[in-house]
DNA sequence: CTGTTAGCGCCTTCAT
DNA sequence: ATGAAGGCGCTAACAG
């Protein structure tokens, strides 16, 4: 392992010297530029890699940061991929290590509590959505000194950095792409009250742009996460006799449920029915009908997290960034090649 | 921060005396347990955590690893998922540190490059199914000092460890599972040519134990691993007229297409053909039938890796490990008196 | 049984 | 324009 110092002796300079060319910090001191390039091409042909331990005693910094990951949420959702996959990167960009914990309940979050220390990270992001209330954890963690930024719904503390989805522009832009795509009776699958979902009011207000009057025998309420009972709810739409050509459901392994009950009820997709969810995952890719659905840009918003963090860490003040939604256009919203048809009663 | 020296101040002892205790590593000392007992007290009592830098700095260890990802094959497979679960709960038992990059061409393995450095971690684990050959890139790595692992089908060399999945038995496991559910006609979709394809081998066995004569009708062979062409298979052994009542696929994927197919041409599943795939993917739950799979045991194989990897950092030899294949099975291979999804909904 | 010492590799302040 | 010195927190010889 070549250190400084070997460079340093190489060329008969002294250690400080070779420090501070290399770093680019040169303080109160000058170098000839002649020597400043002879230092960095001894250092590139000896393949100098500077020693991020001994960096790290001295700054107090470990060059690493904590990724904890709710794994709540439906498998298959690429929710942990796509996460993953945005945070990483951006540690790529200056090398940066992680610590990468995942859990679902609260006991399971123990070796987090445990790992989230100076002496061996630099902060700490939390994604997901977690069923148990996180705040005193992280509460905890903040009182050791580490900072944390989060990637939820929503924030859990003013003074800990979010970067969240805009849930109403979600809501906004499934049912404006099934307008757009023609429909003109959209129903709406979600779970919990109207009045307290976001995505709810997204639904209203592009309705209410698209002049298409709001019906409750379209708002289709879920008790449960689970999918059970969804075909069902599927079958009660279509038997009270409010015509609707289209849905938009909370999720894409929702939507696949629905696809499918709608096909076995004799309803084609998306020539009947258009059929959008939410989270863009690769589910959408294996239906027999392709899926077409908001997608929340999880990539980007994991780096995302990653950035709000890093600026915490550097002393600057929290903030808190909504990502606005993008749709992924598929089979199950293609136009209806035959001109508006008109939805049919079933 | 708590260190060292302040609980050997609080206590009025040296710090090498607090240090020894606390490592468990006393060397030539010795202390009166009471003392001990005491050190111990104040360490937890202040919440005392050694500085893994500081550690570092003197063990020369980086406490961290690299995690080289190819990220060719399918997405949606839950491999990667997989994987990186299986990892960081290894890597957690140490709160080891890892250095996670994704790659799938050449020139994306050189951040991968830089980043295997002793100046910044201890070893690498390379993981997944990269389609251009690593070993010049793994020579490099080994070249710097580096230990290497992989989570390969095939060991790149003999002294980098391999954690792979024993194909032979995939392609046996898959095809014993057919016949125990009644299968006496399964036949295989193959990319590779037959005589130099391991899952073609078991299959092969398989069909031996039971007595069963291989048909070259039901070997049916993909030029491509794109799965535009599958239909057009399916529907070539339809037409052989040769008969058969099971299909080993090659994937989960090829499995949901092959299904498709199937059901497209009036044969019901699993009551007309059982369908196996490979890989165990949260697909295999998504389809209207849902599909029994091979599963390489990906978590438990990439937790594997890391052991192997920890074992060559230590100055062990290195060890080439197959582990065996399990059988996921579901719906799509059910013994066939359990009801099947009519193929007219599709 | 306990303490002293030197050093891991790097960075920064201060002196030359 | 350059170098010397001290220290980040911990460990392991070696002396008491």
């Amino acid at each position: 392992m070549v250190r400084i110092s070997d460079i340093a002796e190489d060329l008969g300079v002294s250690r400080s010297l070779v420090s501070k060319v290399l770093s680019g910090k040169m303080g109160q001191s000058t170098v000839r530029p002649e020597l400043a390039e002879r230092i960095r091409a001894r250092a590139r042909q000896l393949g100098y890699v500077p020693n991020v331990s001994a960096k790290s005693l001295f700054t107090g910094r470990q060059h690493a940061i904590g990724v904890f990951i709710s794994r709540h949420g439906q498998p298959g959702s690429g929710l942990v991929e796509a996460l993953i996959d945005g945070v990483s990167a951006e540690l790529a960009k200056t090398q940066q290590r992680m610590i990468l914990q995942f859990f679902h309940d609260e006991p399971d979050f123990e070796p987090c509590l445990a790992a989230a220390h100076r002496n061996l990270l630099d902060g700490v992001v939390v994604a997901g959505a977690p069923y148990f209330d996180l705040k005193p954890h992280l509460k905890t963690i903040l009182g050791r000194g580490v900072p944390v930024a989060t990637m939820f719904d929503t924030p859990v503390s003013p003074e800990i950095p979010n970067a969240g989805i805009d849930q109403t522009e979600v809501g906004y832009a499934a049912t404006r792409h099934l307008v757009e795509r023609g429909c003109r009776a959209p129903a709406l699958v979600f779970i919990s009250r109207p009045e307290v979902n976001l995505r709810y009011a997204g639904y209203c207000r592009a309705l209410k742009e698209a002049g298409i009057p709001l019906r409750s025998e379209r708002l289709c309420r879920l008790r449960t996460y689970e999918g059970a009972k969804l075909p069902d709810l599927v079958q009660a739409l279509i038997a009270s006799g409010e015509p609707f050509d289209g849905i938009v459901a909370e999720s894409d392994r929702q939507s696949a449920i629905i696809l499918r009950a709608l096909l076995g009820a004799g309803v084609r997709v998306p020539r009947d029915v258009k059929l959008i969810g939410v989270d863009d995952a690769p589910v959408c890719e294996f239906s027999p009908v392709h899926l077409s659905s908001v997608s929340g840009q999880d990539r980007r918003r994991a780096a995302l997290t990653v950035r709000l963090l890093q600026e915490v860490i550097e002393g600057k003040p929290p903030r808190h960034v909504l990502t606005p939604p993008t749709v992924s256009a598929r089979e199950s919203t293609a136009a209806s090649d035959v001109g508006s048809v008109a939805p049919s009663a079933f």
